[in-house]
DNA sequence: TATGAATGAGAGTTCATTCAT
DNA sequence: CATGAATGAACTCTCATTCAT
């Protein structure tokens, strides 16, 4: 833990990051773009104007950059859902429904901004294999654990119903996210802020509710 | 519409009708269970005592079948939303009410007997290829749009607001419905019934609502 | 075990049997020749006149093939070293000796019609892997065996020493044939008939008796 | 032969030949144990804790460095074969078999000790490729050749027989030799001695001689 | 001089599809 | 009409060799 071990990257090792970098971003293009099962290493690889020998320098093998190639998706989505969105700091209801508009736009930021990541993440993942779809399911879980976090609190300040099913309601609203996603893959040019206002209503009001 | 297009099939035309229900069936067996691209012809024709040669007297090829096992899937989704819950019956929040529990209960019942179908439907099938992933977005589109039937023919009524956004509300009811098939997937044993009382009173109250 | 089990293979059977022995020996030839590792599944097809994934209908991988060219050409080695030389046969020195060059005639045949026989089992096979090559010392081990049982017999029979070192005498004489066999692959044009007889000699005589 | 070329070595071109003989033995030990397919240069390299770039530095390639690797081996084995056991020294038959046990011995040592050494020349090289599988014919001929020196030394010194078959008489020996080799790397707790004795006799005796 | 990153020829293997039987 | 033997395009992955640093 000296501070060598923490000296910056020679420039071979930069270098050497940042391909491996490129590759993973490179792969996800692809993925993304045609397909996993339709990408091969070579497509990979000629993206980048490298040989493809090369890439199995950096990844094992095609389900090693694949999993990389999620694994820094998820992390990504992670890191927006809980940056600077701490599950304990609203206080009141207005609080709080300003955090839920807040994390609505980041994510749709994220999911909105480039198409090809709930592309990736919800349609094309789930179909590499067991695994895989396995994992896709834990991060529906994980998100489902996050939000819930901000539920749970929500009532434990009281300005929740006491008897709310946390989990559950978690669950609820993160399928109205989902959904809004899917609707925008479908239909880039939807409006979404309609779409979240028209979750945010659900959210607050339930469809039957005020006027 | 002639006489002879309804008249009844011969021995022969039954039994090929019947064989390739058979291959549909077994088809949506290996790709649900083992994905399909894990799954070859053979192992379809395997799975029926016959011989591979013959699927292609039936299917024209791979990606065919899976078709087919596609559309048959959601025919049977749809006839089940559709079926005895015509979306101008309910006259009333009460009676719209009912109307939701009913099909929410229809819908856990096509989903949750077998998890092959939502496995097959929201995981396997959009990775398989864009064309597919696109019919999967417009299945969605599909349920909006019935969704939407509902929502509009309560806003008609009156016992919604008029001022709902009908489109987007619906796609935030269908989010929640398929939050809990997913919920389900990922945790088989999840309590059906909590769940979808859950969703029904964010539906209905918000998450705020009610005492 | 009725008769219909012994029926004759039908007409597509012969020719699968029949394919099967071909690849195996169009695999012979190629490793012969050319070496297991510069021989490629491609060209053992090309010499049929196959196409090269016809090869993995009847063989698993490449390791399968010459796993059963191997173990096809011990067994007409064993067969040719057993035939019609049973080891209780002889029972006088004479008989003995006649036999030896009965076996001796047999051996130079079978190794020197084909000089790729040995060729591949002594020069190809042990170099693939470690498990051939201990197949190949086990060979070695199984000549020994036979060989062995013929001179145990001769001493129970008491027209050799009872004190002779059976088994180690057994890989003596084995050793001298083995060299015979190498002599004749380096020098092709070797005169077979002059290597056996100093063989005999030794073998009757050792290097300084008779005359 | 100019002083120049008898001057010491510099210090780096000592290093240099230093490096060159460690790659060499190197290459042996990964040859022996894995087999010379199985070896890459980056497992040769690695032994030595030396990029693999500067492998080719030293050898021109994977065929270069075996080429050295055998023709090492045999040189070794050709001055343990010839060092103080000048085929002119025995002048009776007692002299004569004291010499070859001697031999024995020195052989028996020289492949006893280290078992990779007959395992890289007797199953490992001739399988490497044509060439290398005619050296190792050429190594069996010369010491064919060499045998064949001893025992015409025999006959011209009339302690053997004048019309023994010198060269074929040769090639027993070196048989019995091998079989013994082969015995070894088959079941390495083999009684040596019992075997070496066991080879003598027939040597001198013949199967069926003495008692 | 030593290095190891980059390379791509080439190998084994799979499997959807065809078609003679 | 059913069959499965035959096929070869296509893919993943390896590793000897080169060469810029």
């Amino acid at each position: 833990m000296t501070a060598e071990e923490i000296a910056p990257l020679s420039r071979v090792e930069r270098r050497k990051a940042e391909l491996r970098r490129e590759i993973i971003d490179a792969a996800f293009d692809c993925f993304a773009e045609a397909g996993y099962h339709a990408t091969g290493i070579a497509d990979i690889a000629a993206r980048l104007g490298i040989g493809h020998g090369t890439f199995y320098r950096y990844f094992a093998n095609k389900r090693d950059i694949v999993e990389h190639v999620i694994t820094d998706l998820i992390e990504r989505l992670v890191a927006t859902l809980t940056a600077e969105n701490a599950p304990d700091a609203p206080h009141s209801l207005e609080e709080y429904r300003a955090q839920t508009v807040r994390i609505g736009i980041a994510l749709a930021d994220v999911f909105g901004e480039d198409p090809r990541v709930p592309r990736m993440l919800l349609l094309e993942a789930p179909g590499i294999d067991k695994e895989m779809s396995q994992r896709i399911l834990d991060f529906y879980a994980l998100a489902t654990s996050l939000t819930a976090a901000y539920v749970g609190h929500g009532v434990q300040e009281g300005y929740l119903p006491e008897d709310l099913d946390v989990d559950n309601t978690a669950r609820a609203i993160n399928g109205m996210i989902m959904s809004s996603v899917l609707a925008a893959l479908h239909d880039p040019g939807i409006d979404q802020h309609k779409l979240r206002l028209a979750i945010q209503r659900v959210m607050y009001d339930g469809i039957a509710g005020r006027r």
